[in-house]
Parts: C-alpha cells; sequence; structure tokens
RNA sequence: UCCUCCUUAGCUCAGUUGGUUAGAGCAUCUGACUGUUAAUCAGAGGGCCGCUGGUUCAAGUCCAGCAGGAGGAGCCA
C-alpha cells in the first residue's frame, strides 16, 4: 500500500479507508484497553492520532512505542469520538521501524530551553518549534526565488573561494592546502602563497556583491542567493560566522528604485509567510505567549506575531535621510535627558545599535529606511551625493533585529570611483575586473544586502540567531 | 573583544542570615484505570550542587581562578 502523511490524513474526510502512515511517537497515553499515540511525520506541525485496541497487540509491541520511536502503521482513518480532533486512525498493524530508549532519548513531551536543544542540534528538527521553524525557512528560500523569478531577475552563483580582500566586509577565513605545521616560506621568510592551491591568498566569500555587479551590468537584474562567511568575533543574538545572505543587484535603478524593492521584497516574504506557514505561525506566536507569561507586563511584546507581521505589511515603511534621523535623535527626550550610552551631538557619528531601535521602536513604531550616510562610514562602492559628503546608502531598520538590509546605489563614474579607493587604500591592480565594470559600458545601477537569519528572526518572533539556521556556526562553535 | 548575569536529578527550577540524611514538577520504572488530549491516581529509583583551589569548626550557599552558557555593546546581514 502507497504511504501517506498527516497532512494529508488530517485534511481528508474520506473515511473508513484503509491507509498506511509512517512517523515519531510525539506522546502515549495508555489504559487497560486503549492506547493514544501522537504521530507526527514533519509534514506539519499537527499530529493524527492513532488509536490502539490494547487486547489486539502484544504488550511487549506495544511498550516499543515510545516518544521518539518511529513507526509504522497501517489502519482505517474514522472520525474521532474523542474531543480534541476530528479524526483519527484506528490501527490495524503496527511495526516498530526504530525503537527510542526512554532511558537515553532527551527529548520528552514538556517544555525545553532553547538553550538545552541548541545542544543537541541533531534532534531539535524533531520538536514543534524547530519543525515550524524549519518548515517557514524553506518557504522562505522558495518564495525569494518566486519573488525574482517573478519579476524576470537571474539567479546567479558567486565564487564562495575568492581571492579578493578587499570586499571590506569584516575578517575573512582563510582557505588553504598549504601545511599548517611547515608552510613553504619565502625569500623574506613570509609564507609563500604562491605555493598554495591557487597559488595566491584566498578566503571564504563575505559578499557576492562585486561579483554580482557585473552580472547585473549584462543581465540588468540579478541575485545571488549564496552562505557567506565572517570571521568576526561576534557573539551575540544577531551574528553568525556562516549566514545566507541574498544580495539583488540592479541595473538601471537608482536608490528610490532599490528601496521600493526591498520594500516590496519584505512585504511579498511576509505575506508568502502568512499565507503558508499559518498553522506553524500561530503555533510560534503561542509559544511566545507562554515564554512571556512569567516575564514583567513591561517586558512583553506589544504585538502578537501574526498581528505584527500584518502591520508591517499593511505600512508603508518610513524613509528618511541620516542627517534627519540625527536631527531626529539630537532632539529627542532620550538624548535631552543623556539617556543615551552614546550621546547624539554632531553630524557624521556612525548611529548606534540604541539610537536605530529608538528611530524604529519608539519614535516611528515601523520599518525605517535610513538613506545618505556620511561617506566616511560607508563603503567605497556607494554612489557620492553631489554635497560631497554623503552617498547615497540605504539601511532597512527592522524593531527588535535593527538592520535587515543594507544597499546603497553604486558608483557607476570611473574617477570618483577610482579616487575614492585611493583614499580608502584599496588595491586598483586587484580590482581591475570591478574598475572594468565602470571602463566599459557603465551604467546607474544599485543593490542591497539581505541576510536571510535575520528575515527568519522576524517572521519567526525568535531572539536567536542561532534557532532559525539548522547547525549555527558562532565563535567557538562548529558542533555537527 | 569588552561589560553583566547564570551553571543544583534526564529536563525545568526552588534551596532562608553558611549549620545534621539536598527538594519540587515533569520525564523514567512498577501498579491502578474501558477514549485519552503535555491524561489522571498511588509508589519507586535517580545528585562529585560545572571544575580547581581558598576562607571557616562547618560551603550548594562566601572568595579567587578556569570552563561552558545567556543577555547587552562593538563589527555587520
Amino acid at each position: 500500500m502507497k504511504k501517506t502523511n498527516v497532512k494529508e490524513l488530517l485534511a481528508s474526510t474520506n473515511y473508513d479507508q484503509e491507509i498506511k502512515l509512517m512517523g515519531w511517537v510525539r506522546t502515549k497515553r495508555t489504559s487497560k484497553n486503549v492506547a493514544f499515540v501522537a504521530l507526527n511525520d514533519g509534514s506539519t506541525i499537527n499530529n493524527i492520532q492513532l488509536v490502539f485496541d490494547a487486547t489486539e497487540f502484544p504488550e511487549k509491541e506495544l511498550a516499543k512505542v515510545t516518544t521518539g520511536a518511529a513507526i509504522s502503521v497501517n489502519g482505517i482513518l474514522k472520525e474521532s469520538v474523542g474531543a480534541g480532533q476530528s479524526s483519527e486512525i484506528t490501527v490495524k498493524t503496527l511495526e516498530v521501524l526504530g525503537e527510542a530508549d526512554p532511558d537515553e532519548y532527551p527529548l520528552q513531551p514538556k517544555r525545553h530551553s532553547l538553550e538545552f536543544l541548541r545542544e543537541i542540534a541533531h534532534l531539535r528538527f524533531r520538536t514543534n518549534t524547530f519543525g515550524a521553524i524549519f518548515r517557514i525557512r524553506h518557504h522562505m528560500i522558495f518564495a525569494i526565488h518566486n519573488f525574482f523569478n517573478d519579476k524576470g531577475f537571474f539567479n546567479i552563483h558567486t565564487p564562495i573561494i575568492t581571492a579578493s580582500d578587499a570586499e571590506g566586509a569584516g575578517e575573512m577565513f582563510r582557505v588553504s592546502t598549504l601545511d599548517p605545521e611547515n608552510p613553504p616560506r619565502n625569500e623574506e621568510g613570509k609564507i609563500d602563497y604562491k605555493k598554495d592551491f591557487f597559488g595566491r591568498e584566498t578566503s571564504l566569500t563575505v559578499s557576492g556583491q562585486l561579483e554580482a555587479e557585473l552580472g547585473a551590468l549584462a543581465l540588468s537584474n540579478v541575485y545571488t542567493f549564496g552562505p557567506t562567511f565572517r570571521a568576526e568575533n561576534s557573539n551575540t543574538s544577531r551574528h553568525l560566522a556562516e549566514f545566507w545572505m541574498i544580495e539583488p543587484e540592479m541595473a538601471f535603478y537608482d536608490i528610490h528604485d532599490n528601496m521600493d524593492l526591498a520594500e516590496e521584497m519584505l512585504k511579498y516574504l511576509i505575506k508568502y509567510a502568512l499565507d503558508n506557514c499559518y498553522d506553524d505561525l500561530l503555533f510560534l506566536e503561542q509559544r511566545l505567549e507562554n515564554e512571556e507569561k512569567n516575564m514583567p507586563v513591561e517586558k512583553r511584546t506589544d504585538m502578537k506575531l501574526i498581528e505584527k507581521l500584518h502591520f508591517v505589511l499593511d505600512n508603508d515603511f518610513v524613509r528618511i535621510s541620516y542627517t534627519e534621523a540625527i536631527d531626529i535623535l539630537r532632539n529627542s527626550k532620550p538624548n535631552k535627558k543623556k539617556k543615551f550610552q552614546y550621546p547624539v551631538n554632531d553630524w557624521g557619528v556612525d548611529l548606534q545599535s540604541e539610537h536605530e531601535r529608538y528611530l524604529v521602536e519608539k519614535h516611528f513604531q515601523k520599518p525605517v529606511i535610513l538613506t545618505d550616510y556620511p561617506s566616511e562610514i560607508k563603503a567605497f562602492y556607494m554612489k557620492q551625493n553631489e554635497d560631497g559628503k554623503t552617498v547615497r546608502a540605504m539601511d532597512v531598520l527592522f524593531p527588535q533585529i535593527g538592520e535587515i538590509i543594507g544597499g546603497s546605489q553604486r558608483e557607476e563614474n570611473l574617477e570618483k570611483l577610482r579616487n575614492r579607493m585611493k583614499e580608502m587604500e584599496i588595491p586598483e591592480k586587484e580590482m581591475f575586473w570591478y574598475i572594468d565594470s565602470r571602463r566599459f559600458g557603465s551604467v546607474p545601477h544599485s543593490g542591497y544586502g539581505l541576510g536571510f537569519e535575520r528575515l527568519m528572526l522576524f517572521i519567526t518572533g525568535m531572539g536567536n540567531i542561532r534557532d532559525v539556521i539548522p547547525f549555527p556556526r558562532t565563535p567557538q562553535n562548529a558542533e555537527f
């Protein structure tokens, strides 16, 4: 018989039909003559109830049906006589595929802390919470490709191993096949990377943007969606050493087109989650509520998860310049009362987390796009404004998460780009290919980077980025 | 990397101003129960109180160091 799955069965009213089903036991409740098993196979957050007539199954066999065990059953789909579910399965035959020794199996039908589950990341897929998160994660990956495909964008794979250390986006992981115990040395006594696999120093990519620009300057609209590696010693709930980033890059787009696209994309993704992951979102919302029950009222989030998603969907993002933001912050209550750890006085300072949070969570209470930052605090490739002081950067700031997107219109003018590279001491020779893109058929173009796991934080309402990626890589941790 | 906090049973936690045999709930095991919903009821087993050292008649409790974890900051997506 062909096997079915829990999701299909729960949606079915095709009663009294024989079915075959496999999955993992979540809980078992027994009494003298009847046993109930909640079975889950990952197809949905919901379990289906299996009903065993205890007199028809050997006690020994039923005893192996414990939390975490994998079983296969044949049975009849019935309209349920009990409360709490519309249908259930009267089991006719049982096969225990894989036992789970209850003395050893760490997951119980009870609440576990996220920290504990992180330590058993190989098993946490089997919990309701992580089942929901990773189903949503899949849908978001799919939705991103859908969004760009529908708009005529082309996905390109940019290199994961790169020789350019000029991307300027942080510390990099070295890639080498040299013997670390005894590396070859040159005449100066330094490590001779000419003898390394690629004949030069190479690292894992910190961004696919520069290569994506090359694609955009021929295919017009492209995007990358790949792994990204940063060797920063960041120990926060918002940073990973290995994460996934979406980087669209568009020819003939100015900063405003860029912002429009970013806002449209984020809203599309939120709507996609609401339309396709409602059960899982509802579960996560209830989980959050239970979590916050023990917290003081002022610390609780003021909006429920689904409400919050709708709120972002239904409101325009605020768009203001860095200069306007500085004015707001300078005249803000916390600044005047010296409540900021870093007071805002002069134009030109970089905004701290507390400032971004004030703007998003207190002042505007909705997502904010900040533009036109001082050129000193931004990357070399951003388009310089006429004022000579600012660049056409844009950062999309979300509540709780902070910067979810960072992007800009790119500098397409050859001379301006070269001057900026000189100022920032970026070696022109190594970057000849990037400069060539401005020498031949250069056009105005723009792009941005979306941190996929930060999007996941927002969609799922989770608090720690380590809980929205299956196997997080962070400083001092590469387990599993 | 910096600051703050945490580490007690398989899990989640309590443990008073340092004071005899260290507690609870859940899980596990045994038994009861004719449909349960994280079932319920009765009973049982289960602890180098993170590690090392110190103070003290006496340390889960105080002090120092180390390890692991969390929150915040910086770096950024």
